[in-house]
DNA sequence: CTGAAAGCGCTTACAG
DNA sequence: CTGAAAGCGCTTACAG
């Protein structure tokens, strides 16, 4: 371990090039006003003592810093990870550097990690709430995927009815009637808004209503969960014919639990997922679904957040428009 | 949007209270020395205005911040995504907030984070370098995956050439003599590493050595990348009986190829992984590979960082040792 | 137990 | 074009 060195601040910078240290501030940041030589002779001297600047002050003294917080509610799900990258591509190219928050959907770690954001005087914040009635944060948010309605900047997540109109509609185009629905719990919008639009889906293409064909994962929407959820489904005396899954992680746990039953799958039962599983096209059968618009979603979400800043009028809600990818486990030929 | 809202200060705090700064300062952190009649006071008067403290002040204040930065390549890979989370656990449970920063691998983007963090004068870093000769931060830092010998504070990995070892041993045991390697490019130490260990395990077990059996992915270990290099194994003129893939991406681009090929694994062309694909169970074939240290390796990361941080001596260098599943694309029974 | 003062490192009106 | 001064919001020796 080296020896404890300080770090060089301004005032050495400054007192290096000879110059007061408001003229060294000045020269570092390109104003202006400052004669050719002086700029010259203070950038010799912060590249000779490595100057960096202390970020904290700079953030102290302009009571806001370029960052933007994103916090997510599971960092290892796919759909937000992809969402983080798409957000930054989009900060980074104005400026501003992402900060990740990964929360593990407790309310208590949102609570903190939002409070160290604010603590922080980041700029802006995109937000994936995993609280049920959370109190808006005092920086310009942006919800996306788990709405608030009327509160934040703006908000924004993918087209659940659309999408679950197009996953239904499907099946129904193959001749299935009935068609049971996994899905996450219907506590934040994603889990309410699919469970909603599979049902009005259903009914407008006369598929019948069976309590029983409503299937709730955990709030993690774990696969493992899905499973369970499946075999109570393959149990049933009438078993459904066909499967909604309302996300990738449940489509895999009912595949995994159809083979474990011994049921084919599209042969014995068709299944059609929410989010297009990422090695999809080599699970076994290949599965139909939604196309993932996650980057797309990360970077609108961020254009949000930027327009806002820069005072544009919000509207209430985006949807993000989504399409469908038939692959086998439909039962497509 | 409501009126611009002056966020209220420790001053605020004081003055409702009726005390001095230092002593609403003193009275808010629980100090020892403080009546009580003071400190309920003081604490009243925070909660009636809402009082956040200004992180950024206390940090310029202290010339630290309770954060830990965790600089990875890739958030999007299975492999750093969980990583994250086992450090994540135990730097929370030791009262730091992690601040996550994704590089996309670009030297670049890294060079910024971790001048970011510097700035922000957090107090460690976790980081997977994509640096080809990095500097070292100013700030503790424990090296993970892409290791740089002699930096930081400490430096851990998975047993890169043990996993080797026993992913060429289990085929060897088949009886495969023509093994093919596909792996990331040698850039940094996983790359090297397993490229180095594979070849000193084929070695070991009388594998013939074959130019043309040693194919790179590109650097971000991409499936597509696999799948074009899987593809030029199999247009060999004497195409191997076994491939090593080095991860699980490559693994699915490989097997993705070889269904493109007409190819069976294991049948035609046995496939083991050093990295175990997430629904691994659920691909065609089910994979044999070494079961994910990933958790683990971000909890000893994190653990290494905060024994650093109280001054105890390290070694040079850990591994975490790997275990194999034997599933079925090996060609077992 | 409490207060006045200094200072963390920077930036920006305000003078000159 | 350059400098002296004030202040961002906090904490902590130093007095009392």
């Amino acid at each position: 371990m080296s020896v404890e060195q300080r770090r060089p601040t301004l005032i050495d910078v400054a007192r290096l090039a000879q110059v007061a240290p408001s003229t060294a501030s000045r020269a570092l940041k390109e104003s202006p006003r400052i004669s050719e030589a002086t700029r010259l002779r203070v950038a010799a001297a912060a590249r000779g003592l490595g100057y960096q600047p202390n970020r904290v002050a700079q953030s102290l003294r302009a009571k806001t810093a370029p960052f933007v917080g994103i916090v997510v509610p599971d960092i290892g799900v796919t759909f937000y990870s992809r969402f983080v990258k798409g957000a930054q591509e989009v900060l980074q190219a104005s400026g501003y550097q992402a900060l990740v928050m990964n929360t593990e959907r407790e309310a208590g770690h949102e609570e903190v990690a939002l409070r160290t954001l604010e603590g922080h005087q980041v700029t802006g914040i995109l937000l994936a709430t995993s609280r049920p009635k959370s109190a808006e944060p005092h920086i310009p948010t942006v919800y996306f995927d788990s709405l608030a309605d009327g509160r934040g900047l703006a908000q924004i997540a993918l087209a659940n009815d659309q999408g679950m109109e197009l996953l239904v509609g499907h099946l129904a185009g193959h001749g299935h009637e009935r068609i049971a629905y996994l899905g996450g719990p219907p506590i934040f919008t994603s889990g309410q808004e699919r469970l909603a639009g599979f049902r009005a889906a259903a009914e407008r293409h006369g598929v019948r209503r069976h309590a029983a064909y409503v299937e709730i994962a955990d709030s993690s929407w774990s696969s493992d969960s899905a499973a369970a959820a499946m075999a109570r489904l393959l149990a049933l005396a009438e078993t459904p014919t066909a499967v909604v899954a309302s996300a990738d992680t449940l489509a895999m746990g009912a595949i995994a639990a159809c083979r474990a039953a011994g049921r084919r799958v599209p042969e014995d039962i068709a299944l059609v997922a929410f989010d297009d599983p990422v090695f999809g096209p080599l699970v076994d059968p290949p599965v139909t679904a939604l196309r993932r618009g996650d980057y797309e979603l990360g970077r609108e979400a961020a254009q949000l957040l930027l327009d806002g800043l820069n005072g544009e009028i919000m509207t209430p809600a985006v949807r993000l428009p989504v399409e469908l990818v038939v692959r086998r486990s439909c039962g497509c030929p």
